[in-house]
RNA sequence: GGGGAGAUGCCCGAGCGGUCAAAGGGAGCAGACUGUAAAUCUGCCGGCUGAUGCCUACGCAGGUUCGAAUCCUGCUCUCCCCA
């Protein structure tokens, strides 16, 4: 493809690009750019927001070009300031470690292994001895440092700023020179880091990496950016129906913006939704289903997203019991004269975090068997009313319940 | 090094000897409504308890008091001002 093609393929969804001409010249160089991606491995799981910028750099390998993955081991047990209002808390080796083997599986769903190089920051951070550190540091400023938004308005705030995390963006930006990356992809809440990284590598002489910054994506809530930690994402290994429905709950506003982050959407065809939306040609709700559907084809396949449609339609759309629950059996402890304790089994099946939760739900009217709304906590349910039925609890959790003779089930 | 302010539930924040499981807001959960959502309204929002009683909680450790989130002592941490 040529460099000026390239150029506009990857722009897509891209929220900045310091600068175009740079990259350009470098696309022409032909030959594959060492594209730079560094992940911090302080979450379990990847995230649709985290496959944003995933995605993007696969779109870089399927264009020949070479992703060079840095596993921020070292930075992890720094703490990335990054969007923080406060200091992060510092991961121990084995925590990261843990991280690493979780999440690499997942990056593969979206990298090609084959046009992959990873690396491990600890191997040259690690490695460094203080009078590297002082050297380091005294390539920057501590205005410069102090002058980014997090830590101003940690200032302004009051809030205290560790030492240890004004040396964060020097680390990822050695990163950079470490690797010799020509491309650094990133969020825009990485572009104070990444530009580092550009002053670093002329600094040793390198030629200064291009950066490329990506929008955050917003979580289902429709508010904060998509975090593991604030509970509003979705993560590219959940269930199909799980993504599905997740999909579904975000706001409208957002859709046309999760087209273009989160599938493979011909702009065009994104530009059309987003027209007969506006003139009322299409229900937002019928746009959000095809959004759903697109981004569990791209982790499930066409197979499930269409499966997790129906499902959706009929459980939500229409309020049927849906048929295939996760089977869980009835814990003997629930069960007393062969009687179940509706409260104590929605606890111990873990659908509430106690038993006077699960006896408030009830109260509320949000628990139903069958589609029967069980109000009264007090009251028991014989067994083999319980057995085999569909217990719900909210909108969105069903657990079929099975009897097992003679086999009490531990707590849960 | 000196002086000052402060630490309250998931978060913010009121309380300053009993009536405090702790006002108010936000988040969250549930219900109604709906086009999935949002908005709105309603309820819940430490745990145990087949219920009104018990347990654990207001930075940590002691103490004073019949009684402490509230008073005293020490400790830890944070912020501000001065050097």
């Amino acid at each position: 493809m040529r460099p000026e093609e390239q150029l506009r393929a990857l722009s897509r969804g891209c929220a900045e690009i310091i600068n175009e001409e740079e990259l350009l010249a470098k696309l022409r160089k032909d030959r594959p750019l060492r594209v730079k991606l560094g992940v911090d491995p302080t979450a379990a799981s990847v995230t649709l927001g985290w496959a944003v910028v995933l995605r993007k750099l696969r779109d870089f390998q399927r264009l020949g070009h070479t992703a060079v993955l840095i596993i921020g081991d070292f930075t992890a047990m720094i703490g990335d300031p990054s969007g923080k209002s406060k200091t992060r808390p510092q991961l121990t080796r084995e925590e990261v470690r843990r991280n690493v083997e979780g999440v690499s599986q997942q990056i593969y769903k979206i990298l090609d292994p084959e046009r992959t190089e990873v690396r491990y920051n600890a191997d040259w951070l690690g490695k460094m001895d203080f009078s590297d550190v002082i050297r380091l540091a005294a390539r920057t400023t501590v205005a410069r440092i102090l002058e980014r938004d997090d830590f101003k308005n940690r200032m302004e705030e009051d809030r205290p700023i560790g030492l240890h995390e004004i040396l964060y963006p020097l680390c990822q930006g050695y990163d950079s020179v470490a690797v010799e990356s020509d491309v650094e992809l990133g969020g825009t809440d990485q572009k104070f880091n990444n530009l580092v990284g550009r002053d670093l590598q002329r600094d040793y002489d390198q030629e200064p990496q291009v950066v490329m910054l990506m929008p955050l994506l917003v979580g289902t809530d429709g508010k904060e950016k998509m975090s593991q930690s604030l509970g509003n994402y979705v993560g590219i290994t959940e269930e199909p129906n799980e993504m599905f429905g997740k999909t579904m709950s975000i706001p409208d506003e957002l859709i046309v913006n999760w087209f273009m982050l989160c599938t493979d959407v011909p702009e065009e065809e994104i530009a059309e939704i987003e027209e007969a939306m506006k003139g009322g040609a299409l229900n937002p709700r019928d746009a959000k289903r095809r959004l759903a559907r697109e981004i569990v084809a791209l982790y499930h396949g066409e197979q499930a997203a269409q499966e997790a449609d129906e499902f959706f339609l009929r459980t939500f759309s229409k309020r049927e019991v849906p048929e295939e629950a996760p089977e869980v059996s009835i814990p003997g402890s629930c069960v007393r004269d062969g009687k179940v304790q509706m409260p104590a089994l929605i606890h111990a099946i873990g659908l509430a975090k106690s038993v006077s939760e699960a006896r408030r739900l009830m109260q509320s009217g949000a628990v139903y068997l069958d589609g029967e709304r069980v109000g009264d906590p007090k009251a028991d349910v014989a067994l083999e009313d319980v057995a085999g039925k569909v217990l719900r609890v909210g909108k969105h959790r069903f657990r079929r319940l099975i009897h097992e003779e003679g086999r009490p089930t531990p707590r849960a």
